[in-house]
DNA sequence: TGCATATTTGCGTCGACATGCAAACTTACC
DNA sequence: GGTAAGTTTGCATGTCGACGCAAATATGCA
C-alpha cells in the first residue's frame, strides 16, 4: 500500500494535526509565554507578560493575539487592559486526542492472536 | 504574584514545551509527511513519501532529516534506501505527558472564597 | 569498471515572520 | 475637554526557512 492511499486505517489524526497550534507553539517567546501565564494560574495583562520576556510590549501584544488565534488563550477586557489566560481544558483535550489518535495508528504485532 | 516569578507552583511544563518539536510539526508538509507515514503504518523511504506532497524528492528529504532530529520519526538505512518510521511510543508520552503538566497546572476552584 | 537508483547537500531565490519604534486607538479619571 | 494608562497597528529592517535545481555522495548490480 503507498503511503497517500492509506487513507483510512486509523483515527482523526489529519484533524488533529493541526499546523496553526504547532506554528504557535514552535517560538520560544510564545513558549516562555505561554509557560508565564500556565504557571501563574490567573489571567494577565499585556504588561504584565511583558516582564516575562525580553521584548516589546508590543511584540508580545502581537503574539498573545496569535495565540489566542490558534486556540492557546483566551481574552478578555476589562477597561483599558485586556487578561489573557490559557485554555486549560482545551489544550489538555487536545493533546491528549492527538496522543491517542497516534497511539491508534501504531500497528499492533501480529502475533499468535489477532 | 507575577507571573515571570510563578516558577514552582506546577510540573516540569518548561521542558516539555518542547519549541524544536513544535516547530517541526508547525510546517504543513511535515505534517503531511507524518500524516502519510503514521497512518500508512510501515516505515517507507523517501522516494515512497515523495509521492504524499508536491514537492521535490530534495525537500521532501529535508523535512524527514529535521522530524527526525526533532524526535518525532526514526530514521533506519537499508542499502541505498533510507526507511522512516514514527515513533509512536515516544510522540503519544511526550503529548501525554503535556497534556498532564497542563491540566496540573490549572488552578482548580477554591471551595469558599478566600 | 560502468551505470542506475536512492539520498544528501550546496546554492540562490523568495516569502514569511520576529522585532522595535512611533503613531493611533480605547478607556479611565480629573 | 484634556491627560494618562493600556493596547493595537503601521512601517521598516533583518533573519530564517521552504523551495527547486544541480551536483555530490552512497550503494547495488552487471
Amino acid at each position: 500500500m503507498k503511503p497517500q492511499e492509506a487513507s483510512e486505517c486509523c483515527g482523526p489524526i489529519d484533524d488533529l494535526l493541526d499546523a496553526e497550534l504547532f506554528k504557535a507553539l514552535g517560538e520560544p517567546t510564545r513558549l516562555k509565554l505561554l509557560s508565564c501565564l500556565a504557571k501563574c494560574g490567573r489571567p494577565c495583562s499585556v504588561t504584565e507578560l511583558t516582564e516575562c520576556c525580553a521584548v516589546d510590549f508590543s511584540v508580545v501584544s502581537r503574539h498573545l493575539s496569535l495565540l489566542q488565534k490558534a486556540g492557546v488563550l483566551t481574552a478578555t477586557k476589562e477597561g483599558r487592559t485586556v487578561f489573557y489566560a490559557v485554555r486549560y481544558k482545551h489544550l489538555t483535550e487536545a493533546f491528549r486526542a492527538l496522543a491517542k489518535s497516534i497511539e491508534d495508528c501504531r500497528p499492533k504485532r501480529r502475533s499468535a492472536k489477532k
